[in-house]
DNA sequence: AATAAAGTTGTAATGATTACAAGTTATAAA
DNA sequence: TTTATAACTTGTAATCATTACAACTTTATT
């Protein structure tokens, strides 16, 4: 509870520092993103909405994903070759597609432990890493 | 030059596991990549090879470097939103984009030391590392 | 209430990649 | 050496995610 409470004010005020407002269709992207962890595609996420929303358009989704990026509330997943996906999750993590089932799932990892060589004086903003493979359940 | 010779034979036994033969454009291609360690991307093949081959199409790069990669002797690189870029170096290493200058730059890293928790079960098949952030030179 | 800034939406444009078909080249068999 | 088959090249057209743009609507501010 405590959780979501200080989860929102962040929300907010990283809105407001980006000069973005929490419009109608920016929240139901926000809570279908909180609501279905499943890093969607825009294409997913317009379907998910277009019945609560019918004059939604996928311009405003793709406006609204690159405001909150900007504002650092979504994160854009490059995993794929050729459709973008979003996460609310902002921890740091890592990313694994299953090659069988086309799910992408979630890993724990510590990145600063990394033992690097060759970006002595380069300054690092992101991590990313993704994995590919054979989850789990496709294995069996 | 043995490296060299190795290095060679590897790629014909790998054409041949492949049915690929090894054609002017590819060879010219594979030359390509060697001899410009950039990443590149289709567009700057293209460019770079026009002059020496004025037939070339652009499918035929498409069509080459989806077989080297098929047969592992080349990598796409996803580490740009819209664009692949291919790379001749298969060992594990990572990748680090400036976003000042947009040059991408090789670094080693022991992906094998990693702790992870998350994916017991899954059979990882490959690794991608992508940093960005500002390069040594670009933050002078 | 008036004004300006931000947001939504539909349509059109962009641009990387792929599909496809026709012609060309190389390999293997006879 | 011919023949047949598989692989390769190429230009054009199609696909599809994303962005650009312009008209209109909503929200915040004075």
């Amino acid at each position: 509870m405590e959780e979501i409470k200080t989860n929102f004010e962040d929300i907010t005020s990283r809105l407001k520092n980006n000069n973005i407002r929490l419009s109608h269709q920016r929240l139901k992207v926000l809570e279908f993103l909180h609501r279905n962890r499943i890093h969607p595609t825009v294409e997913q996420i317009y379907h998910g909405l277009i019945d609560e929303i019918p004059t939604l358009s996928k311009t405003t989704i793709y406006n609204t994903l690159n405001a909150l990026t900007e504002a650092g509330l979504v994160k854009i997943l490059n995993i794929e070759e050729n459709e973008a996906r979003y996460d609310i999750e902002t921890d740091e993590h890592g990313h694994f597609k299953c090659k069988v089932c086309g799910n992408i799932y979630d890993f724990k990892v510590n990145m600063d432990s990394l033992e690097i060589k060759g970006l002595d004086g380069f300054k690092i903003l992101t991590k990313d890493m993704y994995f590919s493979g054979i989850c789990a359940k496709c294995v069996e």
